[in-house]
RNA sequence: GGUCUCGUGGCCGAGUGGCUUAGGCAUCGGUCUGCAAAACCGAGUACAGCGGUUCGAAUCCGCUCGAGACCUCCA
């Protein structure tokens, strides 16, 4: 299959040509949420870059199968309850069961991403529907002699594991083991360890923890990182294409998997590392500690002390898909109400488009030239920003025909559509905001509307400006927006 | 402290050696309109600072200042 998608690798730090394995297949898997509590919009950003490289993926061709997995158990926290993990924490806080706390924040988060459009994966596994994989990895990797057992957890052996494969740890994140020894800090069992680098592959469970599973050392849970390396290559392959999630989780989280899939046949695991980059709030990174968060609730309905308004799910979209994943990008209700008024252009032209009348020929536009960039700017590492400035030149354009500037072939007003539709919905994965309900009754509503609009213009047409004005006055008033054009008048509920 | 990334016009945000004054929002002027709105046309303001490499740098190198990420669960 012949790409000319270029992707920038993580692993590599350059951009380089995409080349699936087993074209037109491709497996992708992307770290997914730990649902011990409600996403947050930092979350959220993350999810949907990889549903715009999954969508484009799937536009260009590919068949993808997308893996993302839900972390519903074995990360441990670091506070005063150590080796106790985030979910039976929290459910011990809340007198739940961690299976219902699990299934609460899952459903809360497919219904956010359900509203930002995403599609679903896939494939969306649950470490603790793996815990026999996992065990069975950790076996593998001891047999390997690159674990250790110590008092019933099993930790990597990263010494072990540098000598075997040429100082491989540290691969990805640029990273070198003597550096991380001076900086380590006291964790629990730490003792364990032979070096304060290895990391766990099981843990002994406390008398106090919830979860846990019976394996050969011990009653405990998994460590954490084993869930992805065990859920990547068990539906993907011990050798796939892409890997993705947030930039915080280059380390250690992905060298860790690295280091857990090389450690049995010493080949790499994933071609191409994708990481996208954290958004921040004022400037400031998003933190619960600090306050500084925002809930994607609490964006829709505007109920918060960090933005003006309540901005719609498809305005953040947009705003995010405005920006390059790879770059920081920063919420804020100045830049939101930029990018709410650059998306109603958009599908303001969307909606002329539909009305467009073609001529003989086209002339004003090169659009043949405009698809290719539209093309090239998404082949470019997904540069959507690009993408969307190429697309306003559409825009002009489709505007510049409605007022007779310019003109446009039957044939390429199809294709003029079919772009435009297709990379605005499939590509982007935007869509028209909800129409505001008129009680049901939207022909009535119409008719009603066309009474009006029609002894308006009759009092404009015997220069009776006061009533026509008063007119639209008194419906700016219900929010309802006129626009005179040479047709007669059209109206919208803003 | 260590590793790394970034600093673009009023705001957001692309662009990585020699026309991109990308694009969106905002501002100003014009067209259209009875007046508006919308749309279209035009305009302006920029590359953190200093020094270096080069015929030429926002783009490469060095330093300074500033911001952020990771080093510990974290999208």
């Amino acid at each position: 299959m012949e790409s000319k998608l270029q992707v920038y690798n993580s692993l590599s730090g350059k951009k380089e040509i995409f080349k699936a394995i087993n074209a037109p297949h491709v497996g992708m898997y992307v770290c997914g949420p730990t649902v011990y509590s409600e996403v947050h919009l930092g979350n959220c950003r993350t999810f949907i870059s990889f549903d715009m490289i999954f969508r484009y993926l799937t536009y260009s061709g590919y068949k993808v199968r997308y893996v993302r997995n839900i972390t519903d158990a074995g990360h441990l926290e670091n506070d005063a309850d150590e080796g106790e993990d985030k979910i039976s924490k929290r459910a011990r806080l809340t007198e739940l069961e961690p299976m219902e706390i699990v299934q609460k924040y899952t459903l809360d988060f497919h219904n956010v991403l359900a509203l930002f459009n995403n599609r679903p994966p896939s494939i969306e596994p649950t470490a603790t529907g793996h815990i026999v994989e996992q065990i069975s990895l950790a076996e593998d990797i001891l047999n390997k002699g690159l674990a250790y057992e110590s008092n019933g957890s099993v930790y990597f052996d990263v010494d072990a594991y540098n000598k075997e494969y040429d100082g491989a740890y540290g691969e990805l994140s640029g990273r070198k083991v003597e550096d991380l020894l001076s900086n380590t800090r006291a964790l629990d069992g730490q003792s364990e360890k032979r070096n304060p680098a290895d990391f766990a592959l099981w843990k002994k469970a406390s008398p106090m923890h919830i979860m846990r599973w019976k394996s050969p050392w011990s009653d405990g849970f998994p460590g954490w990182h084993l869930e992805c390396s065990v859920m990547s290559s068990k539906y993907l392959g011990n050798h796939f294409d892409i890997h993705g999630g947030g930039m915080d989780l280059k380390f250690p989280h992905h060298e860790c998997e690295i280091a857990q899939n090389k450690a049995l046949d010493g080949k790499k695991p994933v071609n191409y590392w994708l990481h996208t980059n954290m958004l921040t709030l004022n400037g400031q990174r998003m933190s619960k500690s600090t306050g500084n968060t925002l809930l994607p609730g609490e964006l829709f309905t505007g109920d918060n002390d960090k933005l003006s308004k309540a901005f719609s799910p498809m305005v953040v979209r947009f705003f995010m898909l405005q920006a390059h994943y790879r770059s920081s990008l920063d919420f804020s209700s100045n830049a939101l109400e930029a990018a709410e008024k650059g998306f109603n252009k958009l599908m303001d032209a969307l909606a002329v488009l539909n009305e467009l009348e073609a001529s003989e020929d086209s002339n004003g536009f090169e659009l043949n030239t405009w698809v290719e960039k539209l093309h090239a700017s998404m082949d470019d590492d997904f540069n959507t920003p690009v993408l969307i400035a190429n697309m306003f030149d559409g825009v002009k354009y489709i505007n510049s025909i409605k007022h007779g500037d310019a003109t446009i072939s039957s044939s390429d007003l199809e294709l003029l559509k079919s772009t435009l539709s297709a990379f605005i919905f499939e590509v982007l994965g935007l869509k028209p905001e909800e129409e505001i309900s008129t009680s049901g009754n939207d022909e009535l509503v119409n008719d009603l509307m066309q009474i009006i609009l029609d002894s308006r213009m009759r009092a404009r047409q015997s220069k009776d400006f006061a009533s026509a004005d008063r007119i639209r006055d008194l419906l700016a008033d219900l929010n309802i927006t006129l626009k005179d054009g040479k047709m007669g008048a059209e109206w919208e509920v803003k």
